[in-house]
DNA sequence: CTTGACCCTGACCCGACGTCAGGCCCTAGT
DNA sequence: ACTAGGGCCTGACGTCGGGTCAGGGTCAAG
């Protein structure tokens, strides 16, 4: 444990950030130093070095601050995945790069006199919905974040646990149920779905049956969803998913 | 000249912006739309398209929207030059971006057990002035830009005007003297080099004789800076840089 | 002649910092 | 012991690139 510790500046110079962001990193709470010295300079250790690295990652993909802090503060949040997480995203922007030096090239060659290029497609490599389905999952759990961002923003920190806590209870009476062997579609299962469903529609924003069925999907489909419910319960998100679709479809 | 003309949300859907971005950059004049209806409407074609990909692909890179405006409008500014210009970035781009996921790798590494990294860095990928030599030409003409950020940014739009004509006077005035066969050290295009100099330093940062020097050096080898000289002048890129190197010496 | 989908111009609001201003801390040199 | 120079602190206000109303025209369809 060479348990260096690092002032404002020294850190700023690793990692490429003004001491004004720290500053800032701090004053909201997204990473606060792990230390003061007497006279109230921050001081911050390695872990600080880690967490700052994280939120960097996140950041340089455009992630609100504040999503990035709930993420890291999430106490089911799992670094492994995270960064397996992060390093898909970045995956996908070196593709959405490559599009773009593609669509540049493109106008390379109309201004070349070949004026025989379709205009519309000029802004090919921009769009970042570009693939509906991945970007969907893009924020993991906060699919909520651009949908309900209005809802959501007024929050505080106690509503976010309550709302964390009630969801938990609803998936903690899944698991129950599955480990207990009962189907997906047995009566009680169901009107678990159908919580969930409602808690969802109730904090985030109108979830209708064929949304909550969409969403389903992308607890099977995407990675990071998955992780976090098979954490839980192995076998959890198909068996989610399978009751969800269920009860969207006898609705 | 199929002039297809759009309308706002048009574009917007076609481009991936937002109308009230459109709105935004018209207000600041950086892409007013080419006509507008009786009603006030605002009507795009097919010239502000592209004009809009020009706009995107600078944003996207991160320059700041005066800037790209200052780009677009200037009368040397070269399209072709400007696009293989951002390809380049774009290229860049894409080595930090993989250099980022190679950081995260090292990381995941650190988590797995393998504790043996040097905690400094985790943050290589992070780095934008990671090539120190091609950052410095990376805004092309605007290598002013961060120097000297806090003087020009109370330059009026004559201010600049202004500042350019006389860059220009000069300029002409020493591919006057190449085509007349001087020498690069001739007394009078020492002198003017040396007036070239002290315009960089009288309305953007100081410039001290070294400092010509290493511009000067940038004007021959950066791809951006020599097309905009050559294009005044076959030779002129070389024979300032040669005339401000032998000013320089001589001071 | 109304309804709904579009458009306009203010005007205010926001996130992520940059930029002072005023003041404390802490070595090093005299 | 004192002062100079660097680093640090906390407000407080400014900026950039838009988002988000509010209040009000426009225009084709029915």
């Amino acid at each position: 444990m060479s348990e260096k510790n690092y002032q404002v500046a020294e850190l700023a110079r690793l990692s490429n950030v003004t001491v004004r962001a720290l500053h800032h990193y701090d004053t909201i709470g997204l990473l606060a130093p792990s230390g003061r010295t007497q006279a109230g300079y921050r001081l911050y250790d390695e872990a600080d070095l880690l967490r700052l690295q994280q939120i960097l990652i996140h950041r340089e993909l455009g992630m609100p601050l504040e999503q990035i802090k709930r993420s890291l503060d999430d106490p089911g949040f799992d670094q492994r995945t995270a960064l397996v997480q992060q390093r898909e995203h970045l995956r996908e922007r070196a593709r959405t790069t490559a599009s773009m030096i593609r669509s540049v090239d493109a106008a390379l060659a109309a201004l070349k006199g070949d004026n025989t290029m379709d205009l519309a497609t000029i802004f090919d490599g921009f769009d970042p919905k570009e693939h509906e389905e991945e970007t969907r999952a893009r924020w993991g759990e906060s699919d909520a974040y651009k949908v309900s961002a209005r809802r959501t923003k007024s929050y505080t920190a106690e509503d976010w646990q309550r709302i964390k806590d009630a969801d938990q209870e609803i998936l903690d009476a899944l698991a129950e149920k599955l480990r207990g062997g009962a189907a997906a579609d047995d009566a009680d299962v169901l009107a678990l779905a159908d919580r969930h469903r409602l808690h969802i529609d109730r904090w985030f924003y109108p979830c209708s049956h064929a949304m909550h069925a969409g969403l389903a999907e992308m607890y099977v489909s995407d990675q990071r969803f998955e992780a976090s419910f098979e954490k839980r319960q192995e076998g959890l998100a198909r068996f989610l998913a399978e009751a969800v679709r269920t009860n969207a479809k006898n609705n």
